[in-house]
RNA sequence: GCUGGGGUAGCUCAGUUGGUAGAGCACGGCCCUGAAAAGGCCGGUGUCGGCAGUUCAUCUCUGCCCCCCAGCA
């Protein structure tokens, strides 16, 4: 039997690290950070990850796995996690997940299909054929290929277009073959898509989410903004500014790198970047309730100045007690 | 004060010879099976600076006024 994890859910900007600290502080648990960013070593400003004082009260896992220019899936991910949690377990102490990627949630709860990873030469190929004859050539193929996938697969989809012929050529069957557990997340009527969200999981959970208004949001997006800035954000982003050609590309997509460039090269004004900064930040909070609003989370409310000690009492006694 | 350019979506702007508007970004919703802070799909946003006039009809033409920018005084 898997052990039970305590998750707590919030996007970007919502005080879901603060408030999980405060939880697992209280209940003797250590924290396993779920987060696609966190995982590289060195990028800690812009990725707001926990800092000596954090991981000195409460235990953190998963966080500098890896170095930025090393690639990393949720594969990996969910390999590293389960390590963590069993290593959690075995010192008699509660497992904790908070973070931001709900793509891993669901690998580490649902599960992967066992296929191939990632090849690296055979994407490169398949992207230079996109550049050359366009996305929808790669779709004309995976229709003949595999008919499932390409009816489930929006032709300008890149990604989804390349993953799925990477797993046809790589082992001579359709990805809709192989993509069995999910099945019941794209049935066609919401209702049923949304029980079958995490019906079977692969742990016991409770999962609590925290919801704030969006003007709430927004403002404590500036003032996160603000810290990093202070925290010297622009020094952070100016060295994977520098290494660019060597980092990996999932970092180099974070919110808090790639919008200070323009400003690198000139082009722009350090004022012109933090407004950019601040709209992908704003996109990523979005994209994240969209995943997050569907998982089967507790939901707590928190109003802009609502004491964070107070709910990760009630918390500590009530749900995840 | 004069001359020229300009005032159209939250922002930057486009708008063919008059038929009451459109693109990017922002904003909002959705999709997602090994790159996921990624990638993809969909959707509005509006006293077209103001007031008159010409016209069947004006963002588009005319007049006056207001505001912004540049140059000259």
């Amino acid at each position: 039997m898997n052990p039970m994890l305590r998750i707590i859910l919030g996007s970007t900007a919502s005080g879901k690290e603060r408030l999980a600290l405060a939880v697992a502080e209280r209940m003797g648990g250590e924290i396993v950070s779920v987060d696609s960013m966190k995982v590289y070593r060195g990028l800690d400003i812009a990725t707001a990850k926990a800092g000596p004082d954090e991981r000195a009260r409460v235990g953190h896992h998963c966080l500098d796995l890896v170095e930025p220019n090393q690639t990393f899936s949720a594969a990996d991910f969910v390999r590293a996690a389960e390590a963590a949690i069993q290593d959690i377990v075995s010192r008699g102490k509660l497992p904790f997940l908070s973070g931001g990627t709900a793509f891993y949630y669901k690998a580490l709860l649902e599960g992967l299909f066992e296929g191939p990873g990632a090849d690296a030469d055979l994407r490169a190929r398949f992207e230079a054929r996109a550049a050359e004859e366009g996305s929808e050539a790669l779709h004309r193929e995976l229709s003949e290929r595999d008919p499932g996938a390409a009816a489930k697969i929006h032709p300008s989809d890149l990604r989804r277009l390349v993953r799925a012929l990477e797993v046809s050529y790589l082992t001579g069957e359709s990805i809709s073959r192989h993509q069995t557990q999910w099945t019941a997340f794209h049935a066609d009527d919401p209702a049923e898509r949304a029980a079958a969200f995490f019906a079977r999981p692969r742990y016991p959970f409770v999962m609590v989410r925290i919801v704030r208004g969006r003007p709430d949001l927004h403002r404590r997006i500036r003032d996160r903004i603000d810290r990093m800035a202070a925290a010297g954000v622009e020094r952070e982003a100016r060295m994977v500014f520098e290494q660019r050609e060597t980092i990996s590309r999932t970092p180099l997509q974070a919110v808090g790198y790639k919008e200070f460039f323009p400003y690198f090269r000139g082009g722009e004004t350090w004022e012109q970047a933090l407004e950019k900064l601040a709209f992908a930040t704003n996109r990523l909070v979005r994209k994240q309730d969209t995943w997050f609003r569907k998982f089967p989370a507790r939901e707590v409310a928190l109003a802009a100045d609502s004491g964070m000690e107070e709910v990760a009492d009630d918390l500590a006694r009530t749900v995840f007690a």
